[in-house]
DNA sequence: ATAATATCCTACCAATTTGGTAGGGAAATT
DNA sequence: AATTTCCCTACCAAATTGGTAGGATATTAT
């Protein structure tokens, strides 16, 4: 299951994409729309920037908004940054590799499984957008 | 990520399987062999058979043996009963059901794609089974 | 009967993760 | 220089995870 900040994060970006190309948006804004702690959204919103899918602005006029259009940032990137790997299991994992213990990788029945479904999940996640979210909304 | 008991109970119920109609198998077998620490895999077998997926004997002779063939037993229900839901969030989970705050279900887009994603998750672990977790591995 | 074998049950525990708060520092604007 | 707003570090409580301890209960063998 996706974490709360998880979902707190796809609150305030989807919030962001509604309102992008309008400037910088404040967090304190965010925070009161989509009934997100303040505090706690702060540091959604600086990890988001760390990774570049969002910048901000200091001072009188500033806030945060995205980098690139709702269009270019995929769920599955989004769920990557803020909740961790997408694959039911670290061996199977693309961008959080770990080897596990006692299993012959080439071997193990419930690895392969797991990628295939790694795959189908991928597919989709990759595949809807920022932009999928706000217009599947009507 | 699936916990590292839902993945301890993959292990165990492959061993079993592959010794499906061999009669009861010890926990203390089981747990050599599959390298479970003993008293953890007692809890997650006594779970697995309070859904009647196994069936226990006390007593010399005795152990843990699968209550029906391994091809009728599939990984969603095992993650389910091990794990917990298998839908990315709450208000999209057909077992584990719980409405979320604030969100009119009918125009939340987040929730469109995460039923299309379960969906397509369960596809495959419904129709995948411990028959072939122990076949997929030669 | 009774001893031995093996599962069942309740309770506890430490480490980690999750969700959140506090408070000040730094940059930009007025 | 004052104000506004994001940035950073540190801390904290509650929940979850992974595991242990110890005995109760059921079955079988002697």
């Amino acid at each position: 299951m996706l974490s709360k900040k998880t979902r707190y994060a796809f609150r305030a970006l989807s919030y962001l994409a509604e309102n992008y190309g309008k400037g910088p948006i404040l967090i304190s804004d965010i925070s009161v729309k989509k009934k997100i702690p303040l505090k706690f959204l702060e540091n959604i919103l600086n990890e988001l920037k760390k990774v570049d899918l969002l910048e901000s602005k200091k001072g009188k006029g500033g806030g945060y908004y995205l980098k690139v259009s709702p269009k270019k940032i995929n769920l599955a990137t989004v769920i990557r940054v803020i909740n961790g790997p997408i694959a039911l299991l670290p061996c199977v994992s693309l961008n959080f590799y770990e080897r596990c213990e006692d299993c012959d990788e080439k071997h193990c029945g419930i690895r392969k499984i797991m990628t295939i479904t790694r795959d189908a999940t991928l597919k989709i996640l990759e595949k809807k957008t920022l932009h999928d979210i706000i217009f599947a909304s009507f």
